[in-house]
DNA sequence: GTTAATTTTTAGTTTAAACTAAAAATGATT
DNA sequence: AATCATTTTTAGTTTAAACTAAAAATTAAC
């Protein structure tokens, strides 16, 4: 497996976690900052080797098989994130890009000895869970964008408040689902909240934060 | 920098070790497992990163930027493989392939935190030194193969008795500087060495393995 | 229920890193 | 010094993963 289809199925897995169906082609490229072109032939990659279940025009889903890989690759991200804050003093923002380089490592036996190492864990720096070596995971509460620690990056992947003026808001404001949020501050006065999405920095109210269900990316 | 060129920093910079000129593309296409031209092909984006110096048909010899971005892989793999020994456990011989993905992961921090880590430490499990932060390394002794523990993987790195005997033996079985020799057991009766190169397995004397130069891999 | 907008796919191109096969340069032998 | 063997390079091919541009399918709008 190469690392680059490590990364999808993560992020499959990731959105298909929020929407329950199959993911759009849009919405992986999105999360990825990559094209719909390149991620329809990896989608079909995938199910070719039958780690998904695809058809044309209507999104991917995991197989069992696939979705077994995409919890291993979160194991170890999480387990990594855990170990360079708990071992190696790192602060919770410097972990992930990091951990993104160290899930791709090959080695049954290290990330086994490492969960070992590290008391088998069930909770990574963020509070999100880790799946053990079978597969198990708890199963993780959506949170609102007003609950969002500064500094977080978050994904996208629902509301709640489904009315029109809100949509048309996001809408306007180019917030999507799937779409990638990184939490740069929240001000005392209001707790509105200054956030970056898609190299756009923008500031929405309070109301707005209160209902937008974000996931940890 | 890729995967690929930071292994043939690492190569060339072992080689070279020992040779001291240039070191040649068979050389490096034998260690490394792969074709002359591929070698001829990296060896010239090398050199136009300015990493290497090259003059065709005479070998390559690494700048100083080349030198120390070699060292620092060096230092990462070395690290690592204490952490594994030391940390979580493993085995001498289990260590080398997980390190050789270790070795890529790119953080300055990492790589710094995890020295600290492990108590800024000047030798790695096989007794090699790790180079520091700065890229200062004490100085290997080349050793015997007749010296050599069973298990261990060695490059061939020179000769003591450079006899026309001597170096037409080593022509005849094929032995040459920069292969790799995997010593698979010796002999309690007459210290003969049972050697395994380039997947063939051979048998040497005490005294063939008393006049051949190698270095750990 | 057509038309328009969006999404998705297809087809073809690019880059990195390997390869094979053939040509060129070097070094060794007589 | 000329030939032969070896080493190295060149030229062209392959694969994976991205891309662009254009075509096709779906969804939305009127």
């Amino acid at each position: 497996m190469t690392h680059s289809e490590e990364n999808y199925l993560k992020v499959i897995y990731h959105l298909s976690q929020q929407t329950g169906k199959g993911v759009s082609t849009n919405a992986i490229a999105g999360v990825m900052e990559s094209k719909p072109s390149s991620v329809t032939d990896m989608i079909q990659k995938l199910a070719d080797k039958g780690l998904a279940n695809y058809v044309k025009y209507q999104g991917v889903q995991l197989t069992e098989a696939g979705t077994f890989a995409a919890l291993m690759i979160v194991r170890k991200h999480r387990l990594w994130e855990l170990f360079l804050v708990e071992k190696l003093d790192f602060s919770w923002d410097e972990v992930h890009d990091v951990a993104e380089q160290l899930e791709h490592i090959k080695s049954d036996k290290l990330i086994n000895k490492l969960d070992e190492f590290l008391g088998f864990p069930t909770e990574d720096p963020h509070g999100d869970p880790i799946p053990d070596v079978q597969g198990n995971i708890a199963s993780v509460e959506k949170k609102l964008l007003s609950e969002i620690n500064v500094g977080k990056k978050v994904l996208c992947v629902g509301v709640k408040d489904s009315s029109a003026p809100f949509l048309q808001y996001l809408d306007k404001q180019q917030i999507a689902l799937g779409a990638v949020i990184e939490v740069l501050g929240r001000e005392d006065f209001d707790f509105s909240v200054n956030i970056k999405i898609k190299d756009r920095e923008l500031t929405v109210s309070n109301k707005i934060a209160g209902n937008l269900f974000v996931k940890p990316v």
